[in-house]
DNA sequence: TAAAAAATACCTGTTTACCGGTATACGGAA
DNA sequence: TTCCGTATACCGGTAAACAGGTATTTTTTA
């Protein structure tokens, strides 16, 4: 039926999870282990030497940032589907994996049923998340103190984002250079920031592309 | 079998589009088309003064921004589930969608069947994607030029994201403060930003919370 | 239409950022 | 051990940001 099995990689720095996972994995049908790997750096070696169908990802590793590994690998390995494992339910962190390329997300407590269909959507091309994470994801969103921007304030604000000075800002909305810096101020207090930095910052973390 | 059909709000300035999906869900068991809107005011009051479960939220909206829209639904009825329906098929929305609260995101051209799978999902608190956006996501990550930092030169950045001056963080890091505006200088040129605002902007996109 | 909100503009300052250099001490890796 | 990368530090100078005001016009909305 399946001439090759699923060939998985698991990347944890926590041996008991890793052992959890591999027995969990014993007997599924169509998947096997390829390799353990407990840090980030044994990853990459792994899969320069060894093929790998999925690899099961921990988000924290000790010399690594996960999520800069994950964005990593995808580019190298463009059919390598990376599914993260991460006691971490946090949206934030879910929906930047996604945007790293991960194909789905899946918490440390998952049970072997969850394991196995993310491993088969991946293999699908489809998305999967375990049950408590989509549940986070959907959780009422935290309040979110996005100050109310006026349309001026946001237009500046996108052309501060993309680098240019008040003056620069000044020529291109042909305005006053003082107009612009009222603006400004006007933002970075409606931010309760200490600068535009920050103003910055925290636009990125609410949408404000 | 069903007591209740799922009732469904459709927001798009699309009048076609509109009519569309109520052709196509006219014959789907279980789901009742309860209302339309053309924008995002007629949404709020819509939902002011009646009950709805699924919201199919058009992301471009005359008025307001379909992302902050989301938001705001989501934080106001919490058990309301919205699907983005949307003709970018772009990855950095996509994932603003789910911070934002989406349950899923649908591409305009979806078939019934995806429509009634997102539906469906929605209802049960699982996320969903057309197949479509599932596979824009797995899309090989477009080359990431996440300029190499040194771990000062990241630890200083944080600091300058949380608002802290060269000064401060002079202080902070017991160096002097022209130690720090050598960093800083060398931050930005590994960036090729104009401005130290662009490095955060750049660095939030590329997850260096 | 009247009131409120937004956009505009100006003034006077201080502080900070940014840019171009150069240079030394220290650490780990070849 | 030598060398490269990193962290450290300094100088001089320009430009920009930031902070505290005030005030007029335009636009929106109630």
């Amino acid at each position: 039926m399946q001439p090759q099995p699923v060939s998985l990689l698991i990347v944890d720095d926590h041996p008991v999870v890793v052992a959890g996972i591999q027995s969990l994995l014993q007997e599924a049908p169509g998947i096997r282990v390829a390799g353990c790997c407990t840090d980030g750096q044994a990853a990459r070696a792994f899969l320069e030497r060894e093929h790998a169908d999925i690899l099961l990802l921990d988000i924290q590793l000790p010399d690594i940032n996960g999520l800069e590994l994950c964005l990593e690998l995808r580019t190298r390995y463009p059919h390598l589907r990376i599914l993260a494992l991460s006691n971490y339910n946090e949206k934030s962190m879910i929906s930047k994996m996604l945007e790293h390329g991960a194909s789905g997300y899946l918490l440390k407590n998952a049970s072997t049923q969850e394991l196995q269909e993310a491993i088969a959507a991946a293999m699908q091309d489809r998305l999967f998340f375990s049950s408590d994470v989509a549940k986070k994801m959907l959780e009422a969103p935290g309040k979110a103190p996005v100050p109310y921007l006026t349309r001026r304030e946001k237009e500046i604000l996108r052309l501060i984002m993309d680098g240019h000075t008040s003056n620069a800002i000044a020529d291109i909305l042909c305005i006053s250079q003082l107009t612009v810096e009222t603006h400004r101020r006007n933002i970075i207090r409606k931010f309760d920031a200490p600068s535009m930095g920050v103003v910055i910052k925290l636009a990125m973390e609410h949408g404000l592309t």
